[in-house]
RNA sequence: GGUUGCAUAGCUCAAUUGGAUAGAGCAACUGCCUUCUAAGUAGUAGGUUCCAGGUUCGAACCCUGGUGCGACCA
């Protein structure tokens, strides 16, 4: 539409003599309830023209009808100038870029990004906030790449510390040698089940103590299995072998389990970093940042940052003692991510709660000095709570990700087959049908609320299929490929047949014409939301012109054809724009 | 205590980033399948956009002060 906004500035020149930039002038889509198909907004132009907004109006739309041969009319209401732009426009628009395959494709534009998301525990397996991370990252990072980024997809796996403890003390002293194999269990669920009986026993340890009149914050501090715990902790840290050996065993069982959650959701990642190697990283730019006078010693030897001035508080980054905090090793990491790749931009795909901490860790890599500081983002989302309030695993109060997501697949069976359309579908064909419309419903509800929107799942509503659903909206690309298989049509660069446009198609082709900046704007904000809310726009427009309108049965062959390609064009954009969502759609359901 | 996010129809969410009469879905009610897939579609009903001020041609959106819920920092 940038034509229609160079004639506006133009026409600003000419009537009023006023330079304005092409920012200057506010282009939107025209109401469905008005005449035209974009609307110039002529309140900020009064001032150059010193007459009522209806006469501005007026004289800038007849200059730019007058000048642009696109334009067959206009019309002013209440100051909103609405422009008419002929058929003959759509439809070569329709046929010589929308139906292009090049379409909503953007140039690689030089930069690269890395999308950091997931970043699971490896005590514990993932639960339906993991999800919501995990489709986030994914989105995001396969939305960069549609605006023509290079990405990297990073995964930072948090495998030491004294949760995992937990886990392979309560294995080794309740476990009896289980495995996944002799359990039956899927193996971080195995593991994670010790984290829970940890819990369980500390819990008992704690009561007792107390019973015995210790305070309940002395008992939590000397419970045996607290400190058998942070003994663990250190001869892991020591390199003992025993511990270490039983580190990597049950490790190689979560990983095992992960890798096939990963794969049922539907993500990948081109790098993974893990704790165990990267825990000891930064503490040579702390000593960089005190030479530097960034950071400042206290009298016990701990070294802090004062961000008093940033509005924050002063801030620990490395202990009296010399060990780490979490602020050192993140520090550490984004420079070993920096020297590895060079990105421009990085992105961090983790929860509002840690919202200060990013605050903190981007500040302090500013003040260091560090060029590339600029490119940091946290990705910042809500929680997903249950009515219950939030979730807890060591309470045992999680969706569990595998769980729900095999809940969703037999959902989709029961729907499916209570449809009967799936009678002739083979065995395989069936199963690959309900995994895909199942994790289509749960992902597209996950994705279609705004990320930093905290999110509310209740166990007991299951996720609706119709509606403004990911079903839906599947339904809608099977039920066009069913069209076009019928009519044996593909796109294949075929000439405009028509010369006149229906209502409902005017409205297709300008839903369908807004995939580009829809895009383009998902990138800007991060947001696998604003393709959601598109696409699900886009397939109602379609679904109100497949009723309005016959297709194979059309008054005659050039409308037809036209329509075809409408349609086909329509399916292949609602499938792109599922993709950039994770979402695969079917060719039948 | 300090910082920060959120608050829109009974419920779940939108609103082209300050634009026209605030829109969808679910739930409720009424129509449309011997015609391209009814997981669809047409319609009815549902609103003091948390409250009170302010800024301007125009505020759900920006500013100030409250209220409620959450998170984080001590």
């Amino acid at each position: 539409m940038n034509f229609i906004v160079d004639a506006a500035v133009k026409a600003v020149k000419a009537l009023y003599q006023a330079d304005i930039a092409a920012a200057d002038v506010n282009l939107q889509q025209t109401r469905k309830e008005f005449e035209g198909q974009v609307t110039i907004v002529t309140f900020p132009f009064v001032k150059f023209s010193r007459k009522s907004p209806e006469q501005t109006g007026q004289e800038i739309g007849a200059f730019i009808q007058n000048e642009v041969a696109e334009v067959s009319g206009f019309n002013v209401i209440k100051g909103f100038l609405n422009i008419v732009i002929t058929d003959a426009y759509w439809i070569k628009q329709l046929y010589t870029e929308i139906a292009s395959s090049g379409f909503g494709h953007f140039a690689p534009n030089g930069q690269k990004v890395m999308v950091e998301y997931s970043s699971p525990n490896t005590n514990k397996p993932l639960h339906l906030g993991h999800i919501r991370n995990n489709l986030l990252g994914y989105s995001v990072a396969e939305i960069l790449k549609a605006n023509g980024y290079e990405v990297i997809k990073a995964n930072l796996v948090n495998d030491r510390g004294i949760h995992i403890c937990k886990s392979m003390l309560a294995w080794q002293k309740f476990g009896h040698g289980e495995t996944p194999e002799s359990s039956t269990l899927k193996g971080d669920h195995l593991v994670g089940k010790y984290y829970v009986v940890f819990d369980q026993e500390y819990k008992k340890e704690i009561a007792e103590l107390v019973a015995q009149g210790q305070t309940e914050v002395e008992a939590k501090k000397n419970a045996p299995l607290i400190i058998e715990a942070q003994q663990m902790l250190e001869k892991w840290e020591a390199g003992d072998k025993e511990v270490i050996d039983l580190w990597e065993t049950m490790n190689s069982w979560v990983y095992a389990g992960f890798a096939e959650t990963y794969k049922q959701l539907g993500v990948d990642f081109d790098q993974y970093y893990y704790e165990s190697k990267t825990y000891l990283l930064g503490k040579d730019i702390i000593e960089e940042g005190l030479q530097k006078g960034v950071f400042y010693k206290k009298y016990d030897g701990s070294v802090w940052i004062d961000l008093t001035a940033d509005g924050l508080d002063e801030k620990l980054v490395l202990r009296a003692n010399g060990t780490s905090v979490y602020m050192t090793q993140d520090v550490g990491t984004a420079q070993l991510k920096y020297d590895q790749y060079h990105a421009d931009k990085s992105i961090y795909v983790v929860g509002n709660e840690q919202d200060y901490h990013f605050k903190v860790l981007f500040l302090i890599l500013q003040k260091l000095g560090k060029s590339w500081a600029n490119g940091l983002y946290h990705l910042s989302y809500g929680m997903v709570d249950l009515p219950s309030g939030k979730m807890k695993s060591r309470e045992g109060t999680v969706v569990d990700a595998d769980d729900l997501m095999a809940e969703m697949e037999q959902t989709a069976k029961i729907q499916t087959e209570a449809l009967g359309k799936t009678a002739d579908f083979s065995e395989t064909d069936k199963n690959q049908l309900y995994h895909m419309i199942g994790m289509g419903a749960l992902k597209y509800f996950l994705l279609k609320v705004e990320p930093k929107k905290r999110l509310l799942f209740d166990p007991n509503e299951s996720i609706d299929f119709q509606g403004h659903t990911g079903p839906f909206i599947q339904y809608t690309h099977a039920r066009i490929r069913s069209v076009l298989k019928r009519s044996g049509f593909e796109l294949n660069g075929q000439a405009a047949t028509v010369t006149e446009l229906a209502d409902v198609e005017l409205e297709l082709v300008l839903s369908l014409n807004q995939f580009p900046e829809t895009i383009a704007q998902a990138a800007k904000d991060y947001s696998p939301a604003i393709i959601a809310n598109y696409v699900y726009e886009l397939a109602k427009t379609y679904n109100k012109f497949y009723h309005e309108k016959s297709i194979l049965q059309a008054e005659d062959e050039q409308s037809k054809q036209f329509r075809l390609t409408l349609s086909a064009a329509t399916a292949k954009i609602i499938n792109k724009s599922m993709r950039l969502l994770g979402i695969d759609v079917p060719e039948r359901m």
